[in-house]
DNA sequence: ACATGTAATTCATTTACACGC
DNA sequence: TGCGTGTAAATGAATTACATG
């Protein structure tokens, strides 16, 4: 699996340079660096072993949100003024919210479950606001994105193992092709397809049927 | 033979409305409209003459050239300012560029049968000169402006009609599949295909034969 | 002119997601 | 909530065009 630089996503040392009232006591900002280069490697490594092992996007979220403070360790540096470590904060949990959205534009993540209202929200918000660009920096470097793990893309087809076991359900339960509690559970065991995936095929295996009956109707008609 | 609404495309009297500070003589704006008119009605006869008689890209793009004056005829509005001026000369000027960029991009131009050798020689300079683009070679065939009549895209499909012919005199032909003077003539007159898409469309038909028998050489071997 | 390789495009189909009931 | 429905985005096979030897 081919790696993003997140060391040079979250690493704000560049931007720590560029920061108007450098302090004077630099032994500081390197410890400040210093330590949370640390941190940075513990995060990298938990949060790819965690792509590799397929966890979900929210599990994948709480590890962010979890290593966020220590990520923006800044507070700890107390030669920096107030409007310094906040500005490291910032930048940080900038680099941390790009780093989903791009996950997640890039097919690597899919969205988050959000409720109902809160994706409508969201979607509100994109629809209106034009900044939303710039909350996702494109920091992203080539690595990152010739890696054709885009699992979550939109016309990426599924396994045809799973396929067959879907239409296997699908056939034996045409009558009535809805879900049941334990449906979901065992088509969930033996794929890799989420809830909302199933779901979605189903809905799209339903109207398939819907439209090839009518069209055959009409060409009975026809003909 | 259907046509571009060049006017729409070079006529920028709405533009003119949205000039910042509008002449206080109207007249004088009106009158620029009319005497460009005029000249448009000109330029478009000249114009769709010169694309019935395949004339070759250069030529047109001279006449266009040596319109430019006349269609962009603002000089000689007095009441206008030099800004005005340069403004409706700028948007003739772009609409002019536009109108080039579009009859290329859409298709509505196509390659100059050249010789063989003269072919090699244009697309070794290709390969070697990005200022190529500039050079364009290109001619605009029959009836190129009917907007949905994109013939020279790549993968743009027969008619069905034309198919069903084609495919006709394949199978009639199969043992010998290649075409004599009189196929040719035949086709020809039967289809709005050129001879260069007949023969292509042979070529592709026999090779598809060709794919899909050592397929089936496989599968029977595999079986 | 041809076989062949391959670029560019189209089209039907598949997956994902928004919205309203 | 789950559902039907509309539709966007992506895919992959097939089609057409063109380069080269």
């Amino acid at each position: 699996m081919s790696r993003i630089p997140i060391h040079s996503l979250l690493n704000p040392s560049e931007s720590c340079k560029s920061i108007s009232n450098v302090p004077s006591n630099y032994r500081d900002l390197s410890t400040f660096n210093k330590e949370r280069a640390k941190v940075i490697t513990t995060f990298q490594e938990m949060f790819y072993s965690m792509l590799e092992n397929n966890d979900d996007y929210n599990k994948i979220e709480s590890l962010i949100r979890n290593f966020q403070p220590k990520l923006t360790w800044s507070h700890k540096c107390e030669s920096l003024t107030f409007k310094q470590k906040a500005y490291l904060t910032a930048i940080i949990q900038k680099s941390i919210k790009s780093l989903l959205v791009l996950l997640k534009e890039k097919g690597k993540m899919r969205e988050i479950e959000f409720s109902r209202k809160e994706v409508r929200k969201i979607n509100k918000y994109r629809q209106s606001s034009k900044n939303f660009e710039s909350v996702n920096i494109k920091i992203l470097t080539q690595d990152l994105m010739h890696s054709n793990n885009n699992e979550f893309k939109k016309g990426k087809r599924f396994l045809k193992s799973h396929i067959q076991l879907l239409e296997n359900w699908y056939s034996m339960n045409r009558r009535n092709p809805y879900l049941a509690e334990n449906d979901l559970a065992y088509i969930s065991k033996n794929t890799t397809l989420t809830k909302t995936q199933i779901k979605n095929w189903l809905a799209n295996r339903r109207r398939k049927d819907k439209i090839t009956e009518v069209s055959s109707d009409i060409r009975n008609i026809l003909n």
